[in-house]
DNA sequence: GTCTATAACTCGATAGAC
DNA sequence: GTCTATCGAGTTATAGAC
């Protein structure tokens, strides 16, 4: 995962992982037949890993649902922060890389992509009453993967965090018209 | 240009690159003397590139300065719709696979960026008046980059122009409630 | 299951003739 | 400037002993 996220897949060779893992290349090649075993096994893994490691801490200390969704972003924030905005997310990284070329690898892709993006529409679903009626919620969910991935690929390709800074408080801009607008659909009821 | 943004950097090798341009080895290493000189002059084309195959032919035909937002968007919809949904944004793509590990190349990236975000900055500067006057162009500026960078890459995961056309109509959600907070700001003027 | 040695191949890059 | 032939290193993957 490591080496995956800091260089890619391709610039990954085999003989970096035997030495980092600690292993000899026979173990690996017993357990994971090719190098792209090793990828989709990878893949799997971080589908298990979105919860215990980026939704539940933050749905632990913070209980407003529009504020868990930034929270989950102040995660990849703190991720740019430890990393110095060089490695981005390990997903859009692979993303981007092998879409294309790897069709299989790219099907756990898009499940990762949609188990994160599903736990956004959660949280937007249990904040629904504050939203204006009209609003699609689960565009408003794919919408808040699109600006994660963005601000972190603008970050890596600046290496300054303001790109990543600047389109967080714009979505949050969105947001508070967002709810200004579901205020104006609930408070005139307690006035009939 | 077109194998870089199909099968990435470190996929696609010399070999290729001298077969598909029908040239020799020789000829290509007179001129460029390693792979990375020519990803760095291909990078140096592509924002020679951007005003007039990105920004020039939707001003030309859009006059309205939001609108020419909308319109450059429109295009990269346009190249997924053409390459189903295949290939993405190749400077985005060289983005997440290599600036992490060639600089010089990082730079170049980070500066076609800048281009292409000045360039949407300058249409909400020519729109500034319909905007609150609060609002922080250049980070908007940002967050169209953003959107538009995010919006790609699910669309090439997942295969489907849903995720970039719902990621643009959360946009265009955003300026709208930017618009009709602009015209609070000015229609109450001519009551005086 | 894990070890070492290495096969088979492709990589980026070069040499030297023309 | 461009050609062909090829180098040496690095690639993924395998063989066969233990």
């Amino acid at each position: 995962m490591e080496l995956f996220h800091r260089h890619g897949y391709n610039a990954t060779g085999i003989a970096a992982i035997l030495r980092q893992a600690g292993v000899n290349s026979g173990s690996l090649y017993y357990i994971f037949p090719t190098k792209e075993d090793l990828l989709l096994a990878l893949l799997e893994r971080y589908k298990e890993l979105l919860w215990p490691l980026v939704i539940q801490p933050v749905f632990d200390r913070v209980s407003d649902p529009i504020e868990r969704v930034f929270g989950v972003l102040e995660g990849y924030r703190q991720m740019l922060l430890a990393t110095g905005c060089g490695m981005g997310c390990p997903i859009g990284n692979l993303a981007l890389e092998l879409s294309d070329t790897h069709p299989v690898a790219r099907k756990l892709i898009a499940e990762n992509f949609e188990g994160w993006r599903l736990a956004i529409r959660g949280c937007l679903d249990d904040a629904a009453d504050r939203l204006p009626p009209e609003t699609d919620r689960d565009h408003l969910a794919t919408f808040v993967l699109t600006v994660m991935e963005g601000a972190m690929m603008q970050a890596k390709a600046h290496r300054t965090l303001e790109p990543f800074e600047a389109s967080v408080a714009q979505l949050r801009e969105y947001f508070e018209r967002l709810l200004a607008d579901g205020r104006e659909w609930s408070t005139p009821k307690p006035e009939r």
